[in-house]
DNA sequence: TTTAAATGATAGCATTACTATCATAAATAA
DNA sequence: TTATTTATGATAGTAATGCTATCATTTAAA
């Protein structure tokens, strides 16, 4: 028997479920490649047509546009990447070791997961640290966020957060470090590969000291109190 | 006698500078209102040639196109930020002193800077938490970092990288922790009022506590060393 | 005062971001 | 099985976006 791996998708990010056809399947596998590769604000639903062999009015019967479908791929990998961590953090007592595991997982390449056929989970990665803030930074934040179109990537935070408690109870700021975390994990790594003077790892470019780096910033914060 | 302030301004991301004519100046004023308002998505040379009472051609004589209007914007905050920054901390001797007033003029709100007449920097200061990454999160950061349109950036993370090290010289990551600090300044700020749960400040939404958090981070990463 | 530079007015065009319609193919139910 | 829903393909069309070009006019500099 073949496992097979489903993360249980908010239905108001789609008009058609895209995980329930081919052309769905398509659709996620086909806009993954060509956001990675060409970025958001060059992606269109035209060029995503094209590259599949269908019609645009065929990817607008799944989504009703480019940014449901971005922000869809984001809550899809927040949830893969909850997935993962208990996954990976299952058994292990120590909420220090656990912890770094956390960050080791957020901030170090991801490799494909074969459990999910259409989802190639690396470039997804790729376009979560180039595109995945342009999900949220936008003048409808507030509505989507009522659509809780953001609770896959809140419930992570949720989650890194307990862990840090776990470690320090009296920490003051678990989900502010949470997010923190998450987003450096991003960000520095960007910063790394594109406008290395902002960071201090220009000269080898290794996500270990990506990972070096929050783990001095997270356990100093916490050891303290 | 009237003083004025002139922040220098890469001449590469315009095509005629701004800053030395009325249509110019208006151009500044009227995308700092109507990008804040509505969004960079929103926001069009379109819209913003009626807004000012003028024609789109216009707006393109100036600037080539609205990303390079945005870089425009932020480069200009940083630029003027490290002049606040400089300012501010001049004749503080103690450099904890001097960080912790830099983090609190990155992460509080901005006064209107009299001496900037077509610069609003409060909604600049708006401008750059919601729309800020933009500038830099695109296919192109390559090129534009090589026209050193991020240098203003790089520049406030350096000045602020060297007085974490004036704090603790054996410290590893200045860089990094600088830009850390400034992404976050921005980002808690953004989350405490859109995404309250990614944050520890959801209830009373206060700016201090931003502050509060960043410096607990902070001064426990660099005390340790 | 002539010349140059900046602006205004208008046109145009390719692409984007959709919506609508109709035919056909595939899956499902009667 | 046929009937019928459902998904897809093919094509059209439209308003807005993101530009570029031209020419007349106003303003400023030589």
């Amino acid at each position: 028997m073949k496992l097979q791996l489903q993360i249980k998708m908010n239905q108001a990010l789609f008009i058609r479920n895209p995980e329930q056809s081919e052309l769905g399947k398509n659709i996620i596998q086909h806009s993954i490649q060509l956001i990675d590769k060409n970025g958001f604000e060059a992606f269109t639903f035209k060029k995503l047509a094209e590259d599949i062999g269908t019609t645009e009015a065929g990817i607008y019967r799944y989504f009703e546009n480019k940014h449901k479908l971005l922000v869809y791929l984001t809550a899809w990998y927040w949830g893969w990447l909850e997935f993962q961590i208990n996954y990976q953090t299952n058994n292990i007592k120590d909420p220090t070791v656990r912890l770094k595991r956390v960050i080791k997982l957020l901030a170090t390449t991801v490799e494909d997961d074969k459990l999910t056929g259409h989802v190639n989970e690396g470039l997804l990665h790729q376009i979560v640290i180039s595109e995945g803030s342009k999900a949220y930074l936008t003048k409808q934040v507030g509505e989507d966020n009522k659509l809780q179109f953001f609770k896959p990537y809140k419930d992570l935070c949720a989650v890194v957060g307990n862990i840090i408690l776990e470690c320090s109870p009296k920490y003051k700021y678990p989900r502010s470090l949470a997010s923190t975390i998450i987003e450096m994990a991003h960000f520095q790594n960007f910063f790394m590969n594109n406008l290395p003077s902002l960071t201090d790892f220009g000269k080898n470019k290794e996500e270990t000291e990506v990972v070096a780096f929050l783990n001095d910033l997270v356990f100093s914060s916490i050891k303290k109190a």
